[in-house]
DNA sequence: GAGCACTGC
């Protein structure tokens, strides 16, 4: 592990860490020069943040190091400082840009216009942002730009070194998303075309040493040609989060219903603990509005205890104002219950929060390669993610975290870090990056964590399929580079390409844009046969993507209108995602030469194209099944159209799916019905191959 | 008869 102080400063200390790695800590705060911008107050605060002892040590590091490894906890400063300190060093000079990227928009949004405030510079001049439809961006000007790191992975196909760039700076790289994990294994490639080029990787956790032994290059020497000599060994540094303390409770047996527990941890802390509100952590809309309900009854029916209480949702279909009521500050005399999924834990940070209840659980994703299936699952939550939750009790006091498990079940049975994403997911969108980007060898790939062989191989075979890989594995020409350059799943993709000689172009982009959103529905309970009714005035005979077609008909026709969306149960927010996803395909497609044509009332046509995308989600209904049951064409896997879906109940002989959801059934999100023959015709190679079926 | 969370030229 890298060692270093500055000579002639006070010898830094090595620490052991809790999970017994070494850590690298100066003991003592580094002179540090005044940056010399007019803003008394906040240069005052920027100099109280705990990253600011750090700065000389985190330039001459960055300075001497091709790969910094920076662990610290939130609060510490390190997203908003470090690219100022950079800057301010002259890693921008001459043109070069630092770049900093987050995985998510909002948090790109955000540290952006905190950064330009703090510069006291205007946002999109030389602090700016770049995410999916939004370039806050001078190219002449930009000095310091955040991004997410799937904007980050998309340049590179313009530019494969990312030359414009001195420094990157992968924020929260402890989630693990498949875009920090392809994007560190792209970038330690670049590293030895660009030795000049220096990364810095900050993480929450203590993951570091399983980074760092991923950046160690078998050239462990140094390059001395430069001056001071650069380290290709990567350095790590800790820098202490501004955090409260944190009290963690554990029970003492096991419980057998953790929502159960929950309910009853929130009323005792209620009844014996002083003022502030509390967030619980379930995994699920059932768990928390049941546990929601549970609560407020309670209060309601003057629980002696429970006066005063009172429960939100939280979860990521919740409407706008129904998310405004959670932030919301607590009125005197209350406290405040938030019932939260994991949304809480990253993507959103409630203020005021002083205790946290943890069930333990959460739900992941999981592939499985050989179904080809992905499903949610209630499952374990790691340490990490067990800390980042009692972290959130300590924001604005020292605060309680109530854990629904034991203090040996923490110890011995929690794995320390969740599993990556990437070995959680279906393949075929990050293959295809890759192959864009010149990566032939995928198995050969350097990979953080390396994903299943079988998830490989089956999205390569999925890719052939396509058409867009050939025989030895290299993308296809003109087909799978122009799959590759349309920001959406390949299948879609595929779809929208097949659109082009149907004529049916105009159509499809609308189509495609709604698939790659979660669902243009609005989602309530206790208000499904409204909700049914509705869907029902644009449910079209031919399935889910027809019906599609007549919402967004409806929704430009009302002028875009929100009050037509909540009258007819739509997602306002989705529809403008899609009109927005649309605009940015339409650009794509006219530059990969699509011709833009309306097919009119001809959904052969569209049908047509859905299925020279999805073709191998082909099923049939199964003879004389009075429950609707299916078989899949490719595997005879036994399926079931979705209950959301308009041919639920309708049951046409044959349909392709977009995707399967796999609760007590696996069920078949967004059908259409389809003329086999056209199977064949689509995809002959593949159904040739698969022997007789009709 | 039913939905963890993010994200992309």
């Amino acid at each position: 592990m890298a060692q270093f102080w500055k000579p002639g400063a006070e010898k830094p200390q090595l620490l052991d860490d809790e999970e017994g790695g070494v850590l690298f800590v100066f003991s003592s705060a580094f002179s540090s020069s005044s940056s010399g911008y007019g803003y008394a107050s906040i240069e005052k605060q920027r100099q109280r943040l705990p990253v600011y002892k750090y700065r000389t040590a985190i330039l001459y590091l960055v300075e001497t190091h091709a790969t910094t490894i920076i662990v610290g906890e939130t609060g510490s400063g390190k997203t908003t400082q470090i690219p100022q300190y950079l800057k301010e060093a002259g890693w921008a000079d001459g043109g070069l840009v630092i770049a900093c990227t987050q995985p998510r928009r909002l948090a790109v949004q955000a540290v952006a216009s905190r950064v330009a405030e703090e510069m006291g510079v205007k946002l999109g001049e030389e602090v700016g942002y770049t995410i999916r439809f939004e370039d806050v961006t001078d190219t002449d000007k930009t000095r310091i730009k955040f991004l997410t790191d799937g904007v980050l992975l998309r340049e590179m196909m313009d530019d494969p070194l990312l030359t414009k760039y001195s420094v990157i700076m992968i924020d929260e790289a402890h989630e693990r998303s498949i875009s920090t994990d392809i994007l560190l294994g792209l970038l330690k490639k670049i590293q030895k075309r660009r030795p000049e080029l220096r990364l810095i990787i900050a993480s929450a956790t203590i993951e570091a040493k399983a980074m760092s032994a991923f950046f160690q290059t078998r050239r462990r020497r140094a390059v001395e040609s430069v001056e001071p000599p650069l380290s290709m060994e990567p350095a790590i540094l800790s820098v202490e989060g501004r955090g409260f303390n944190v009290q963690i409770h554990y029970v003492e047996e096991p419980v057998s219903d953790y929502v159960q527990a929950a309910i009853s941890t929130v009323q005792l802390i209620h009844d014996k603990e002083p003022y502030g509100d509390i967030l619980v952590f379930l995994t699920g809309q059932d768990d928390i509005d049941a546990a929601v309900k549970l609560i407020n009854e309670e209060a309601r029916n003057g629980g002696k205890n429970s006066s005063g209480l009172f429960a939100l949702p939280l979860y990521s279909g919740l409407s706008r104002a129904e998310q405004e009521l959670i932030f919301s500050p607590t009125p005197r005399g209350k406290r405040k219950v938030v019932v939260s999924t994991n949304i809480a834990e990253t993507s959103l940070t409630l203020e005021g929060i002083v205790y946290v209840v943890d069930s333990g659980f959460s739900k992941q994703r999981f592939y499985n390669p050989i179904t080809d299936i992905e499903n949610l699952i209630v499952a374990p939550i790691s340490k990490a993610s067990a800390r980042q939750r009692a972290g959130r009790a300590g924001r604005v006091r020292p605060g309680k975290c109530y854990r629904l498990y034991t203090e040996e079940y923490f110890l011995n049975e929690m794995s320390a870090e969740g599993i990556p994403e990437i070995q959680r997911s279906n393949l075929v969108s990050c293959v295809i990056q890759l192959k864009a980007l010149g990566i032939d060898n995928i198995l050969g790939f350097d990979w953080l964590a390396s994903p299943s062989p079988e998830a490989m191989i089956r999205a390569l075979e999925v890719l052939y399929s396509l058409g867009v890989l050939d025989d030895d594995a290299k993308l296809t020409s003109p087909v799978g580079f122009q799959v590759a350059e349309i920001p959406l799943d390949p299948m879609i993709s595929k779809m929208i390409l097949a659109s082009n000689q149907l004529s049916c172009s105009e159509e499809v982009l609308t189509i495609a844009a709604v698939l790659s959103i979660q669902s243009i529905w609005f989602i309530e309970r206790g208000i499904q046969k409204e909700m049914d009714e509705a869907k029902l005035r644009f449910a079209a005979a031919e399935g889910d993507h027809v019906t599609f077609l007549n919402v967004y008909k409806g929704f430009l026709r009302s002028g875009k209108s929100s009050k037509w969306c909540y009258k007819n149960y739509i997602n306002y927010h989705s529809m403008k995602t899609v009109v927005e996803i649309r605009e940015q395909l339409r650009r794509i497609a006219q530059r990969l030469g699509i011709v833009l044509k309306s097919c009119d009332r001809d959904m052969q046509a569209v049908r047509k194209a859905v299925t020279a995308g999805f073709f191998a989600n082909a099923c049939r209904i199964e003879p004389y099944s009075h429950n609707g049951m299916y078989k899949t064409v490719r595997t005879s896997q036994e399926v079931y159209i979705h209950p959301s879906s308009v041919l639920f109940r309708v049951n046409p002989k044959w349909v392709v799916y977009q995707s399967i959801v796999s609760t007590d059934r696996q069920y078949m999100r967004n059908v259409i019905s389809i003329d086999p023959s056209s199977l064949t015709e689509v995809a002959p190679h593949f159904y040739r191959q698969q022997g007789p079926i009709f």
